[in-house]
DNA sequence: CGCTTTTGACCTGCGC
DNA sequence: GCGCAGGTCAAAAGCG
């Protein structure tokens, strides 16, 4: 189980709503997050633009200023903390210009940083020989979770690799989904300077509906209430 | 028995 | 060109 914990790693960094990034609350109680909102980013993270998050972000302080100060606080005790955000660093996320990025305050480590390297596979880079580099969508939640690394996403995966990255004292585990002709791919790992969040990067979109369809797609969450 | 996980080897890109 | 680091493969082991 999950523990909730306040994520005080946003409010050290950054004071501001980065512009990139989408504050994503939801009740412990729920699975991560809800699979209508989770499909609901992946399908809209199609193209070159990098306005999506952003437009994401912009609505909620639109439409809740209220709610989208109150996720940004350090006191709000009984929710777990999501976030989603978008490497500028990433060459697939960098085309709309982006330079926002969280742990851009921080030190250099652990996967978000090395996004340079993320999202390409050496087997790709060898099929894409010759070619124009196409990039899947890619997109990674942090969360607060002290024992479970693998959140419930009503997806099925199968590790295919674990990798101590440098400077980090946990391996990073890669998995990919396990449905025919789905070659939606994760990657998991905890942050070095901060083992309580997990980071879950997703690259690619699925091209069918979650194992646990039922009982997750359609339940609500306080996340539908915003995308 | 079939599926999943583990783990060492291998491949590729990048920086020096 | 070489070494390093990240990502993937695939055989073996584990598990229900």
């Amino acid at each position: 189980m999950s523990q909730i914990v306040n994520n005080n790693l946003f409010e050290e960094q950054n004071h501001e709503i980065p512009t990139q990034m989408g504050f994503i609350p939801f009740q412990t109680n729920l699975t991560f997050p809800s699979l209508k909102a989770f499909n609901s980013i992946a399908s809209s993270l199609t193209s070159d633009s990098d306005s999506t998050i952003s437009n994401l972000t912009q609505t909620l302080l639109t439409t809740n200023p209220q709610k989208s100060r109150q996720y940004l606080s350090p006191n709000f005790g009984e929710t777990q903390f999501l976030s989603l955000h978008r490497s500028s660093v990433n060459p697939w996320a960098i085309l709309g210009g982006g330079t926002s990025d969280c742990f851009k305050s921080g030190k250099r480590s652990g996967l978000i940083l090395d996004d340079h390297h993320l999202g390409i596979s050496p087997m790709k880079m060898k099929k894409m020989k010759g070619r124009k580099k196409v990039r899947e969508p890619r997109f990674c939640f942090k969360t607060l979770s002290i024992d479970v690394d693998v959140l419930d996403d009503g997806y099925k995966w199968r590790k295919y690799g674990q990798k101590v990255v440098k400077n980090t004292q946990h391996p990073r585990s890669y998995y990919r989904c396990t449905e025919e002709n789905c070659g939606v791919k994760k990657r998991v790992e905890r942050l070095a300077e901060d083992p309580r969040m997990v980071i879950t990067t997703y690259e690619g979109r699925h091209v069918h509906t979650p194992s646990n369809h039922n009982n997750l797609y359609d339940s609500p969450s306080q996340f539908d209430n915003f995308f």
